[in-house]
DNA sequence: ACGTGCCCATTGTGATCACATTAATCGCGC
DNA sequence: GCGCGATTAATGTGATCACAATGGGCACGT
C-alpha cells in the first residue's frame, strides 16, 4: 500500500555506468502532493504514526525500512527522522539505533508539569478570539470524542482529542509556545495510546464540558482551571497505566 | 581551498570513467573532533554560533557556503541545519532559503512567558544537588561575567552568562524541561547580541548575586525570584534595544 | 535614462553509491 | 548438544551527481 512514489526529482531511471541518461518522467503528481516537499510529506506521516500511538515505543524505525514502506528514497526519510529527533519525538540511542525514547517517572513528571504551566495559558490566550461559530466546532470535536470512547476506538478517540486541545490553542497564534507543547505532545503520544490500548477508553472521564462551559461564559478562570483538571486528569490515567503497571 | 575532506568514510576510490580526483587528506581536525559525527560537530559549531550572536538576524544560510566553510560536504550541513530548524533557531522562509529568523513583538512575549515559566522551577529543582563547590564554581563564572561587562567584552559576557544559567539548571537533571529552555535560548539570542552590540554591557545590573545568595541559604523563594528578576531584567534589556528602537 | 526580458549562477532537494560499524547468523570445535 | 568465533547482512553516515526553481545580472528595446 502507497506504493506511491516521488513527485520531482527523478534521477536517472537505470545506471549501472556512472551516467545516467535522462528518462525523466516527472509527472505523477502521485497523491495527496500538496506541493510540498517529499521529506515533509514523510514528516507528517511519520509524525501523525507517532502522535497517535502508531508506533509502538522501543520498536526499532530504520531508514531503509521506511524508505521502501512510503516508496521513497532514504534520503528524505533521514531528514524528517532528523527532525523528529530534534522535537525529541524520536531517539537516536548510541548504537545509532533509532526508537521511539522509553517513558521514565521523571520525564513524565516533567511532560505533566510542562503541559500544566503552558496549556491553560494557550487556551486563556485563544479565548478573545472563540467566538459562538469556533465553540460550536468545538464542541462538535466533543461530541465525536464522546462516541468514540463510546464504541472503544482508540484511534479515533486520540486524534480527536488532539484536535479538541488543539483547535482552540491554536486560536492564541502563539505559534512559538505551539511549537513546545507539539513537541510535549509528540514525546507522550505512544504512551497514552499504550495506556487506552491496556485499559481501554471506557472509564475514561474528561473536563471537556467544563471548558467548553467557560468558554461560553467567557470565564476565563474556569477555562484555565478546566483544561489543568483535564491535563491532570489524563495524565494520571497514563501514568498510572504505563509507569505502574508493569513498565 | 579547502579540498580537506571527512576524517572516515572513503569514497570509493578511483570512479573509473567519470569524476573527481579523490585528493583526499584529511587535514586539519579544525573542528575539536571529538569523536562523534560531522554532522554533530557542525550542529554544535552552528549551534554556538547562533546562540551567541555569531549569525545576525536576516543574514541568509546557504548550504554550499557553509559546507565550503567548515571543509565538509553539503550533507552533514544539510542535517544540522533542519536540526537547527527543528529547535526554531533557524527558519526556512517560503524562498526555501534559511535564515536566523526575525524578531516579532509577539514572539518576543512568548519567549518572555516560557523562560518565567520553566528557568525559576528549573533552578529550583537544581537547588538540593548544589553544595558549596557548585556554588564556588558558579559564583566564579559570575566574576567572569563582571569582568566581561568591565571590559566591554560582549562574546565573554555572552557565553558566560549562558554558562552562568545553566551550570546552575543543569544540576536538575531535567533533560526534558533543559530541551525546552534550550530552544528557546536559541531563539533569543541573536538579539541579545544586537542589543548588546548597540547599547554595550555597561549599563548592564543582572541578579546574580542575589540567585547566589539564594542557593547559599537555600531559599527556594528567593531563588525562584531572583531568576524571574534575572530573566525579566535581561529581556526587558534586549526588548527595549531590538524592538523599540528602530528595527 | 529607465524599464523589461532573457540568461546564467546559485540554492535546496532527491537519489545513488561507498564505507564503517554493529547486529545477526551460521558453522566449527569441544 | 551446546557454546563461541568468524562470516554475512543490515544500518547510519558522508559524498557526489542531477534536477527544479529562484534570483541576480546584463543586454536590449523603447
Amino acid at each position: 500500500m502507497t506504493s506511491t512514489t516521488s513527485q520531482r526529482h527523478r534521477t536517472g531511471g537505470s545506471k549501472p555506468p556512472p551516467r545516467s541518461p535522462p528518462a525523466r518522467k516527472k509527472t505523477s503528481t502521485s497523491l495527496a502532493d500538496t506541493g510540498v516537499t517529499t521529506h515533509e510529506n514523510v514528516y507528517r506521516g511519520l509524525r501523525n504514526r507517532i502522535l497517535f500511538g502508531g508506533v509502538p515505543p522501543g520498536s526499532a524505525v530504520t531508514l531503509r525500512g521506511l524508505a521502501e514502506d512510503m516508496g521513497v528514497s532514504p534520503m528524505p526519510i533521514r531528514e524528517a527522522v532528523r527532525r523528529l529527533i530534534a522535537e525529541r519525538a524520536l531517539k537516536m540511542q548510541d548504537n545509532r539505533r533509532v526508537v521511539v525514547p522509553p517513558m521514565t517517572q521523571d520525564t513524565f513528571e516533567q511532560i505533566v508539569f510542562s503541559r500544566k504551566m503552558l496549556e491553560p495559558e494557550l487556551a486563556v490566550r485563544a479565548m478573545d478570539r472563540i467566538g459562538p461559530a469556533e465553540i460550536r466546532e468545538i464542541a462538535a470535536i466533543d461530541k465525536t470524542i464522546d462516541r468514540a470512547m463510546a464504541m472503544g476506538d482508540v484511534d479515533a478517540y486520540m486524534q480527536n482529542n488532539f484536535r479538541f486541545h488543539f483547535a482552540i490553542y491554536q486560536r492564541a497564534h502563539c505559534d512559538t509556545l505551539m511549537a513546545l507543547v507539539e513537541s510535549i505532545w509528540l514525546q507522550f503520544g505512544p504512551f497514552m495510546r499504550m495506556a487506552y490500548g491496556r485499559i481501554g477508553t471506557s472509564t475514561l472521564e474528561d473536563h471537556h464540558q467544563a471548558a467548553i462551559a467557560a468558554l461560553e461564559r467567557g470565564d476565563r478562570k474556569a477555562l484555565r482551571a478546566a483544561i489543568a483538571a483535564d491535563i491532570g486528569q489524563g495524565m494520571n490515567f497514563i501514568g498510572e497505566a504505563v509507569l505502574k503497571l508493569s513498565t
